[in-house]
DNA sequence: TCTGGGGTCCTAGGACCC
DNA sequence: TCTGGGGTCCTAGGACCC
Protein backbone atom coordinates (compact mmCIF):
# COMPACT_ATOMS: atom_id res chain seq x y z
CA UNK A 1 0.00 0.00 0.00
CA UNK A 2 1.09 3.30 -1.08
CA UNK A 3 0.87 6.51 0.59
CA UNK A 4 2.64 10.04 -0.56
CA UNK A 5 4.22 11.78 2.25
CA UNK A 6 1.58 14.88 2.34
CA UNK A 7 -1.50 12.38 3.26
CA UNK A 8 -1.98 10.23 6.67
CA UNK A 9 -2.08 6.76 5.87
CA UNK A 10 -5.95 5.83 6.39
CA UNK A 11 -6.72 2.43 6.31
CA UNK A 12 -10.71 0.51 6.23
CA UNK A 13 -11.60 -2.64 8.12
CA UNK A 14 -14.84 -3.79 6.31
CA UNK A 15 -16.50 -6.41 7.88
CA UNK A 16 -20.05 -7.73 7.09
CA UNK A 17 -21.86 -7.76 9.73
CA UNK A 18 -23.31 -11.65 10.91
CA UNK A 19 -22.02 -12.51 7.37
CA UNK A 20 -23.34 -16.20 6.33
CA UNK A 21 -26.94 -15.46 8.18
CA UNK A 22 -27.10 -11.73 6.76
CA UNK A 23 -26.47 -13.15 2.88
CA UNK A 24 -28.65 -15.96 3.21
CA UNK A 25 -31.28 -13.29 4.54
CA UNK A 26 -30.99 -10.78 1.86
CA UNK A 27 -31.28 -13.62 -0.57
CA UNK A 28 -34.43 -15.08 0.98
CA UNK A 29 -36.17 -11.42 0.51
CA UNK A 30 -35.21 -11.16 -3.30
CA UNK A 31 -36.36 -14.66 -3.59
CA UNK A 32 -39.95 -13.55 -2.04
CA UNK A 33 -39.25 -13.93 1.15
CA UNK A 34 -41.95 -12.56 3.73
CA UNK A 35 -39.83 -13.20 6.66
CA UNK A 36 -36.16 -11.21 6.93
CA UNK A 37 -34.46 -13.55 9.50
CA UNK A 38 -32.18 -10.93 10.72
CA UNK A 39 -35.21 -9.49 11.92
CA UNK A 40 -36.26 -13.06 14.26
CA UNK A 41 -34.01 -15.02 16.25
CA UNK A 42 -32.10 -17.35 13.44
CA UNK A 43 -28.84 -18.91 12.31
CA UNK A 44 -27.03 -20.53 10.14
CA UNK A 45 -26.05 -23.83 11.28
CA UNK A 46 -25.05 -27.64 9.44
CA UNK A 47 -27.08 -30.41 9.84
CA UNK A 48 -26.80 -33.12 13.15
CA UNK A 49 -27.54 -35.74 10.97
CA UNK A 50 -24.29 -35.87 9.15
CA UNK A 51 -22.92 -34.53 12.74
CA UNK A 52 -22.19 -31.38 11.15
CA UNK A 53 -24.31 -29.51 13.73
CA UNK A 54 -22.70 -26.33 15.03
CA UNK A 55 -23.80 -22.79 14.79
CA UNK A 56 -22.08 -20.69 11.82
CA UNK A 57 -23.59 -17.85 12.25
CA UNK A 58 -26.51 -16.29 14.17
CA UNK A 59 -29.12 -13.05 14.09
CA UNK A 60 -29.04 -10.44 16.75
CA UNK A 61 -32.09 -11.60 18.22
CA UNK A 62 -30.71 -14.97 18.53
CA UNK A 63 -27.43 -13.49 20.02
CA UNK A 64 -30.07 -12.11 22.91
CA UNK A 65 -30.92 -15.72 23.78
CA UNK A 66 -27.10 -16.02 24.68
CA UNK A 67 -26.91 -18.22 21.14
CA UNK A 68 -22.84 -18.27 20.08
CA UNK A 69 -21.10 -19.23 17.02
CA UNK A 70 -19.70 -22.40 16.99
CA UNK A 71 -21.89 -23.90 19.68
CA UNK A 72 -23.82 -27.31 18.83
CA UNK A 73 -27.41 -27.00 17.14
CA UNK A 74 -28.76 -28.62 20.35
CA UNK A 75 -27.52 -26.54 22.72
CA UNK A 76 -29.16 -23.34 20.79
CA UNK A 77 -32.04 -24.80 20.43
CA UNK A 78 -32.74 -25.64 24.27
CA UNK A 79 -32.16 -21.84 24.17
CA UNK A 80 -34.16 -21.15 21.96
CA UNK A 81 -36.85 -23.73 20.73
CA UNK A 82 -38.42 -21.32 17.92
CA UNK A 83 -34.65 -20.87 16.25
CA UNK A 84 -34.98 -20.59 12.68
CA UNK A 85 -32.15 -22.70 10.87
CA UNK A 86 -31.19 -21.98 7.60
CA UNK A 87 -28.57 -24.28 5.58
CA UNK A 88 -25.24 -22.90 4.54
CA UNK A 89 -25.03 -21.47 1.01
CA UNK A 90 -21.17 -21.38 0.15
CA UNK A 91 -21.78 -20.30 -3.34
CA UNK A 92 -23.89 -17.14 -2.60
CA UNK A 93 -21.16 -16.62 0.30
CA UNK A 94 -18.81 -16.50 -2.19
CA UNK A 95 -20.45 -14.55 -4.82
CA UNK A 96 -21.93 -12.00 -2.47
CA UNK A 97 -17.94 -11.46 -1.03
CA UNK A 98 -17.07 -11.36 -4.48
CA UNK A 99 -19.82 -8.85 -5.10
CA UNK A 100 -18.54 -6.36 -2.02
CA UNK A 101 -15.03 -6.73 -3.41
CA UNK A 102 -16.24 -5.11 -6.62
CA UNK A 103 -18.34 -2.64 -5.01
CA UNK A 104 -14.77 -1.37 -2.66
CA UNK A 105 -12.69 -1.88 -5.99
CA UNK A 106 -14.86 1.19 -7.20
CA UNK A 107 -13.46 3.06 -4.36
CA UNK A 108 -10.05 2.11 -4.22
CA UNK A 109 -8.04 0.03 -5.73
CA UNK A 110 -5.68 -0.62 -2.59
CA UNK A 111 -8.01 -3.31 -1.51
CA UNK A 112 -6.89 -6.72 0.54
CA UNK A 113 -9.42 -9.63 1.18
CA UNK A 114 -8.65 -10.66 4.56
CA UNK A 115 -11.57 -13.32 4.43
CA UNK A 116 -14.95 -14.11 2.67
CA UNK A 117 -16.30 -11.77 4.68
CA UNK A 118 -13.57 -8.99 5.80
CA UNK A 119 -11.76 -6.70 3.04
CA UNK A 120 -8.88 -3.94 4.32
CA UNK A 121 -8.86 -1.36 2.10
CA UNK A 122 -6.02 1.84 1.96
CA UNK A 123 -7.74 5.34 1.49
CA UNK A 124 -4.88 7.25 1.93
CA UNK A 125 -4.71 8.94 -1.53
CA UNK A 126 -8.20 9.57 -1.38
CA UNK A 127 -9.03 13.50 -0.83
CA UNK A 128 -12.30 13.22 0.35
CA UNK A 129 -11.47 10.75 2.37
CA UNK A 130 -8.52 12.68 4.14
CA UNK A 131 -10.55 15.40 4.73
CA UNK A 132 -13.38 13.52 6.84
CA UNK A 133 -12.61 9.60 7.03
CA UNK A 134 -15.89 9.08 9.15
CA UNK A 135 -18.41 11.02 7.07
CA UNK A 136 -16.62 9.12 4.30
CA UNK A 137 -16.94 5.37 5.46
CA UNK A 138 -20.52 6.64 6.97
CA UNK A 139 -21.33 7.24 2.69
CA UNK A 140 -19.57 3.94 1.93
CA UNK A 141 -21.40 1.50 4.44
CA UNK A 142 -24.73 2.97 3.45
CA UNK A 143 -23.89 2.92 -0.76
CA UNK A 144 -23.00 -1.05 0.49
CA UNK A 145 -26.55 -1.33 2.25
CA UNK A 146 -28.22 0.64 -0.96
CA UNK A 147 -26.18 -1.95 -3.74
CA UNK A 148 -25.85 -4.70 -2.04
CA UNK A 149 -28.84 -4.87 0.42
CA UNK A 150 -26.38 -5.98 3.59
CA UNK A 151 -24.49 -3.94 6.36
CA UNK A 152 -21.45 -3.75 7.44
CA UNK A 153 -19.33 -2.32 10.21
CA UNK A 154 -15.99 -0.47 8.99
CA UNK A 155 -13.40 0.52 11.42
CA UNK A 156 -10.88 3.25 10.65
CA UNK A 157 -6.92 3.73 11.55
CA UNK A 158 -3.85 4.45 10.19
CA UNK A 159 -2.73 0.47 10.41
CA UNK A 160 -4.59 -3.01 9.31
CA UNK A 161 -4.72 -4.16 13.27
CA UNK A 162 -6.22 -1.37 14.67
CA UNK A 163 -8.73 -0.81 11.95
CA UNK A 164 -9.86 -4.48 12.49
CA UNK A 165 -10.06 -3.78 16.27
CA UNK A 166 -12.33 -1.16 15.74
CA UNK A 167 -14.60 -2.05 13.17
CA UNK A 168 -15.64 -5.07 15.94
CA UNK A 169 -16.63 -2.30 18.77
CA UNK A 170 -20.47 -1.97 18.31
CA UNK A 171 -22.22 -3.59 15.65
CA UNK A 172 -23.99 -3.74 13.65
CA UNK A 173 -23.75 -1.44 11.14
CA UNK A 174 -21.45 1.05 12.83
CA UNK A 175 -18.50 2.98 11.72
CA UNK A 176 -15.54 3.55 14.72
CA UNK A 177 -12.24 5.14 14.31
CA UNK A 178 -8.83 3.74 16.73
CA UNK A 179 -6.35 5.87 15.83
CA UNK A 180 -2.74 5.63 17.93
CA UNK A 181 -4.23 8.34 20.27
CA UNK A 182 -7.23 7.00 20.97
CA UNK A 183 -5.38 3.62 22.28
CA UNK A 184 -5.17 3.94 25.77
CA UNK A 185 -8.91 5.69 26.10
CA UNK A 186 -10.72 3.06 23.56
CA UNK A 187 -8.41 -0.25 23.20
CA UNK A 188 -6.94 -0.40 26.86
CA UNK A 189 -9.77 -0.46 28.87
CA UNK A 190 -11.08 -3.60 27.06
CA UNK A 191 -11.01 -7.31 28.60
CA UNK A 192 -7.98 -8.79 26.99
CA UNK A 193 -9.33 -11.86 25.06
CA UNK A 194 -11.36 -8.38 22.76
CA UNK A 195 -7.36 -8.32 21.59
CA UNK A 196 -6.81 -9.91 18.21
CA UNK A 197 -5.16 -13.81 18.79
CA UNK A 198 -5.89 -13.74 22.38
CA UNK A 199 -8.48 -16.70 22.49
CA UNK A 200 -9.75 -19.55 24.57
CA UNK A 201 -6.90 -21.15 25.47
CA UNK A 202 -4.50 -17.70 25.81
CA UNK A 203 -7.03 -16.13 27.73
CA UNK A 204 -6.56 -18.20 31.16
CA UNK A 205 -2.82 -18.10 30.54
CA UNK A 206 -2.88 -14.47 30.87
CA UNK A 207 -5.37 -14.08 33.80
CA UNK A 208 -3.54 -16.39 36.06
CA UNK A 209 -0.43 -13.65 35.14
CA UNK A 210 -2.45 -10.67 36.56
CA UNK A 211 -3.83 -9.97 32.79
CA UNK A 212 -7.25 -8.79 32.68
CA UNK A 213 -7.38 -5.52 30.69
CA UNK A 214 -6.00 -4.33 26.97
CA UNK A 215 -3.99 -2.14 28.96
CA UNK A 216 -2.52 -4.61 31.83
CA UNK A 217 -0.95 -6.71 28.91
CA UNK A 218 0.31 -3.28 27.16
CA UNK A 219 2.25 -2.46 30.45
CA UNK A 220 3.38 -5.97 30.94
CA UNK A 221 7.11 -6.04 31.18
CA UNK A 222 8.63 -7.27 28.50
CA UNK A 223 10.56 -9.77 30.09
CA UNK A 224 8.44 -11.43 31.99
CA UNK A 225 5.72 -12.04 29.06
CA UNK A 226 8.41 -13.28 27.28
CA UNK A 227 9.28 -15.93 29.71
CA UNK A 228 5.95 -16.62 30.53
CA UNK A 229 4.40 -16.99 26.75
CA UNK A 230 7.85 -17.11 24.46
CA UNK A 231 7.80 -15.38 20.98
CA UNK A 232 4.33 -15.02 21.17
CA UNK A 233 3.99 -12.77 24.48
CA UNK A 234 5.85 -10.54 22.78
CA UNK A 235 3.60 -10.25 19.74
CA UNK A 236 0.49 -10.24 22.20
CA UNK A 237 2.10 -7.13 24.04
CA UNK A 238 2.64 -5.51 20.95
CA UNK A 239 -0.79 -5.80 19.47
CA UNK A 240 -1.82 -4.35 22.67
CA UNK A 241 0.55 -1.37 22.02
CA UNK A 242 -1.04 -1.32 18.54
CA UNK A 243 2.21 -1.75 16.68
CA UNK A 244 1.07 -4.26 13.90
CA UNK A 245 3.06 -7.16 13.63
CA UNK A 246 3.33 -9.98 10.50
CA UNK A 247 -0.13 -11.53 11.85
CA UNK A 248 -2.00 -9.40 8.93
CA UNK A 249 0.20 -10.08 5.85
CA UNK A 250 0.78 -6.58 3.82
CA UNK A 251 0.63 -8.11 0.49
CA UNK A 252 -2.56 -9.20 -0.72
CA UNK A 253 -1.04 -10.82 -3.58
CA UNK A 254 0.36 -13.76 -1.76
CA UNK A 255 -0.23 -17.25 -3.11
CA UNK A 256 -1.52 -19.65 -0.86
CA UNK A 257 0.72 -21.79 1.37
CA UNK A 258 -1.65 -25.12 1.28
CA UNK A 259 -4.81 -26.05 -0.03
CA UNK A 260 -6.89 -28.94 2.02
CA UNK A 261 -10.26 -30.25 2.26
CA UNK A 262 -11.77 -32.52 5.22
CA UNK A 263 -15.63 -33.58 6.16
CA UNK A 264 -16.86 -35.39 9.12
CA UNK A 265 -18.64 -38.53 8.03
CA UNK A 266 -22.18 -39.11 9.22
CA UNK A 267 -21.21 -41.67 10.61
CA UNK A 268 -18.08 -43.28 12.48
CA UNK A 269 -15.66 -45.07 9.90
CA UNK A 270 -14.65 -48.35 10.50
CA UNK A 271 -13.13 -50.01 7.37
CA UNK A 272 -10.47 -49.09 5.55
CA UNK A 273 -11.99 -49.39 2.08
CA UNK A 274 -14.69 -47.02 2.91
CA UNK A 275 -11.84 -44.71 4.50
CA UNK A 276 -10.30 -44.62 0.79
CA UNK A 277 -13.56 -43.96 -0.77
CA UNK A 278 -13.67 -40.25 1.81
CA UNK A 279 -10.17 -39.97 1.05
CA UNK A 280 -10.70 -40.30 -2.61
CA UNK A 281 -13.11 -37.92 -2.81
CA UNK A 282 -11.08 -34.99 -0.98
CA UNK A 283 -8.35 -35.76 -3.16
CA UNK A 284 -10.33 -35.13 -6.47
CA UNK A 285 -11.40 -32.00 -4.81
CA UNK A 286 -8.00 -30.81 -3.66
CA UNK A 287 -6.43 -32.04 -7.02
CA UNK A 288 -8.91 -30.24 -9.36
CA UNK A 289 -8.75 -26.88 -6.69
CA UNK A 290 -4.49 -26.75 -6.86
CA UNK A 291 -4.84 -27.08 -10.81
CA UNK A 292 -7.05 -24.36 -11.08
CA UNK A 293 -4.21 -22.34 -9.25
CA UNK A 294 -1.81 -23.92 -11.86
CA UNK A 295 0.60 -24.96 -8.91
CA UNK A 296 2.03 -28.42 -7.77
CA UNK A 297 2.23 -29.56 -4.37
CA UNK A 298 5.51 -31.01 -2.69
CA UNK A 299 3.61 -32.50 0.52
CA UNK A 300 0.78 -34.47 0.92
CA UNK A 301 -0.62 -35.00 4.41
CA UNK A 302 -3.86 -36.55 5.85
CA UNK A 303 -5.86 -36.01 9.08
CA UNK A 304 -7.77 -38.43 10.56
CA UNK A 305 -10.35 -37.88 13.88
CA UNK A 306 -10.94 -40.00 16.09
CA UNK A 307 -14.72 -41.11 17.35
CA UNK A 308 -13.28 -39.83 20.64
CA UNK A 309 -12.16 -36.66 19.14
CA UNK A 310 -8.44 -37.45 18.96
CA UNK A 311 -6.66 -36.45 16.56
CA UNK A 312 -3.80 -37.29 14.29
CA UNK A 313 -1.65 -35.75 11.58
CA UNK A 314 0.81 -37.62 8.54
CA UNK A 315 2.39 -36.28 6.09
CA UNK A 316 4.99 -37.15 3.29
CA UNK A 317 7.49 -35.56 0.85
CA UNK A 318 6.63 -36.26 -2.92
CA UNK A 319 9.33 -37.28 -4.85
CA UNK A 320 8.44 -34.48 -7.12
CA UNK A 321 5.99 -31.85 -7.05
CA UNK A 322 3.28 -32.76 -8.64
CA UNK A 323 -0.70 -31.84 -9.58
CA UNK A 324 -1.87 -35.35 -10.73
CA UNK A 325 -4.93 -36.86 -8.84
CA UNK A 326 -3.76 -40.42 -8.83
CA UNK A 327 -0.01 -39.78 -7.61
CA UNK A 328 -1.65 -37.10 -4.88
CA UNK A 329 -4.08 -40.64 -4.03
CA UNK A 330 -1.46 -42.93 -3.65
CA UNK A 331 0.17 -40.98 -1.39
CA UNK A 332 -2.52 -40.88 0.68
CA UNK A 333 -3.37 -44.26 0.79
CA UNK A 334 -0.01 -45.07 2.58
CA UNK A 335 -0.34 -42.09 4.92
CA UNK A 336 -3.65 -43.73 6.09
CA UNK A 337 -2.04 -47.12 6.48
CA UNK A 338 0.75 -45.85 8.05
CA UNK A 339 -1.30 -43.70 10.38
CA UNK A 340 -4.53 -45.61 10.60
CA UNK A 341 -4.91 -48.32 14.03
CA UNK A 342 -8.05 -49.28 13.41
CA UNK A 343 -9.52 -46.72 15.75
CA UNK A 344 -13.52 -45.72 14.39
CA UNK A 345 -12.76 -42.58 12.60
CA UNK A 346 -15.59 -39.63 12.72
CA UNK A 347 -13.11 -36.97 9.97
CA UNK A 348 -10.74 -37.43 7.45
CA UNK A 349 -8.71 -34.58 5.70
CA UNK A 350 -6.36 -34.30 2.86
CA UNK A 351 -4.33 -31.47 2.27
CA UNK A 352 -1.32 -30.24 -0.49
CA UNK A 353 1.59 -27.66 0.56
CA UNK A 354 4.77 -27.16 -0.15
CA UNK A 355 3.31 -25.18 -3.26
CA UNK A 356 5.69 -24.40 -6.22
CA UNK A 357 4.60 -22.90 -9.61
CA UNK A 358 3.50 -25.33 -12.36
CA UNK A 359 6.20 -23.31 -15.15
CA UNK A 360 9.45 -25.33 -13.94
CA UNK A 361 7.75 -28.37 -13.83
CA UNK A 362 10.30 -30.97 -14.12
CA UNK A 363 9.35 -33.54 -16.37
CA UNK A 364 10.83 -36.97 -15.90
CA UNK A 365 12.63 -38.69 -19.06
CA UNK A 366 11.73 -42.17 -17.56
CA UNK A 367 8.08 -41.77 -17.52
CA UNK A 368 6.82 -38.98 -19.53
CA UNK A 369 5.02 -40.10 -22.29
CA UNK A 370 2.60 -41.37 -18.82
CA UNK A 371 3.10 -38.46 -16.95
CA UNK A 372 1.77 -36.54 -20.28
CA UNK A 373 -0.98 -38.94 -20.73
CA UNK A 374 -2.20 -38.20 -17.01
CA UNK A 375 -1.81 -34.52 -17.13
CA UNK A 376 -4.17 -34.53 -20.31
CA UNK A 377 -6.84 -36.67 -18.37
CA UNK A 378 -6.54 -34.36 -15.36
CA UNK A 379 -7.11 -31.62 -17.91
CA UNK A 380 -10.29 -32.92 -19.42
CA UNK A 381 -12.01 -33.43 -16.34
CA UNK A 382 -11.22 -30.42 -14.77
CA UNK A 383 -13.16 -29.28 -17.77
CA UNK A 384 -15.49 -30.96 -17.87
CA UNK A 385 -16.46 -30.93 -14.30
CA UNK A 386 -16.39 -27.02 -14.88
CA UNK A 387 -19.05 -27.09 -17.82
CA UNK A 388 -21.21 -29.72 -16.89
CA UNK A 389 -21.11 -29.87 -12.64
CA UNK A 390 -18.79 -31.91 -10.25
CA UNK A 391 -20.46 -34.80 -10.62
CA UNK A 392 -20.95 -35.52 -14.26
CA UNK A 393 -17.33 -37.47 -14.46
CA UNK A 394 -15.96 -39.66 -11.44
CA UNK A 395 -14.67 -42.49 -10.55
CA UNK A 396 -16.57 -46.13 -11.03
CA UNK A 397 -15.65 -47.13 -7.60
CA UNK A 398 -18.11 -44.60 -6.59
CA UNK A 399 -20.82 -45.21 -8.73
CA UNK A 400 -22.77 -47.97 -6.55
CA UNK A 401 -21.70 -46.31 -3.20
CA UNK A 402 -23.31 -44.22 -0.72
CA UNK A 403 -20.11 -42.09 -0.59
CA UNK A 404 -20.26 -38.24 -2.85
CA UNK A 405 -16.98 -38.57 -5.77
CA UNK A 406 -16.11 -35.36 -5.01
CA UNK A 407 -16.43 -33.66 -1.77
CA UNK A 408 -15.11 -30.81 0.06
CA UNK A 409 -16.00 -26.66 -0.93
CA UNK A 410 -13.87 -24.84 -2.61
CA UNK A 411 -12.19 -21.74 -0.46
CA UNK A 412 -11.34 -19.48 -3.63
CA UNK A 413 -14.16 -16.39 -4.17
CA UNK A 414 -12.01 -15.50 -7.57
CA UNK A 415 -13.64 -19.21 -9.25
CA UNK A 416 -17.23 -17.40 -8.60
CA UNK A 417 -18.49 -14.66 -10.14
CA UNK A 418 -20.13 -11.72 -8.41
CA UNK A 419 -23.89 -12.10 -8.64
CA UNK A 420 -25.44 -10.29 -11.43
CA UNK A 421 -28.55 -9.14 -9.76
CA UNK A 422 -29.05 -6.59 -6.75
CA UNK A 423 -29.13 -9.47 -3.48
C1' DT B 1 -19.89 -30.80 23.86
C1' DC B 2 -24.75 -34.03 20.93
C1' DT B 3 -18.00 -30.34 19.44
C1' DG B 4 -17.39 -27.73 11.13
C1' DG B 5 -14.22 -26.52 7.71
C1' DG B 6 -11.19 -23.33 5.46
C1' DG B 7 -6.74 -21.36 6.50
C1' DT B 8 -2.10 -19.26 9.01
C1' DC B 9 2.00 -19.39 11.98
C1' DC B 10 4.98 -21.24 15.77
C1' DT B 11 7.47 -24.81 18.42
C1' DA B 12 9.97 -28.86 19.60
C1' DG B 13 12.41 -32.85 18.53
C1' DG B 14 14.95 -35.82 15.42
C1' DA B 15 17.79 -36.72 11.26
C1' DC B 16 21.50 -35.37 8.80
C1' DC B 17 25.39 -32.51 7.25
C1' DC B 18 29.82 -30.28 8.11
C1' DT C 1 32.28 -43.58 21.65
C1' DC C 2 30.14 -42.71 27.75
C1' DT C 3 31.10 -37.41 21.54
C1' DG C 4 30.40 -30.71 20.54
C1' DG C 5 27.93 -27.31 18.04
C1' DG C 6 25.61 -24.91 14.30
C1' DG C 7 22.59 -25.10 10.39
C1' DT C 8 18.75 -26.97 7.68
C1' DC C 9 15.03 -29.92 6.68
C1' DC C 10 11.22 -32.75 8.05
C1' DT C 11 7.41 -34.14 11.08
C1' DA C 12 3.80 -33.78 14.57
C1' DG C 13 1.13 -31.01 17.28
C1' DG C 14 -1.03 -26.89 18.97
C1' DA C 15 -2.47 -22.15 18.97
C1' DC C 16 -5.03 -18.62 16.49
C1' DC C 17 -8.29 -16.46 12.84
C1' DC C 18 -13.07 -16.32 10.36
Amino acid sequence: MITTSLDRTIIMHVDVNSAYLSWSAAQALENGCKIDYRKIAAIVGGNPKTRQGIVLAKSIPAKRYGIKTAETLYSALKKCPQLKIIAPDYQLYMQCSAALKQLLARYSPQLQRFSIDEYFVDFSGIKDCQKDPVGFAHKLKDDIYQQLGFTVNIGISSNKLLAKIAGDFEKPNKVHTLFKSEIATKLWPLPVDKLYMVGRHTLPKLQALGINTVGDLAMVDKNFINTKLKKFGLVLRNLANGKVDNLINDDPDRPVKGIGNSTTIAFDITNRNEAMMVLLSLTEMVSMRLRAKARLAGTVSISIKSADFSKVLHQKQLNQPTDDTSVIYHAVRQLFCEAWQGQPVRLLGVRLSNLTDCSHYQLSLLDYQTSEKRRQLNQTIDALRRRFGQKSIFRATFSHSNFAPIKGNTADIDNFPALKSQL
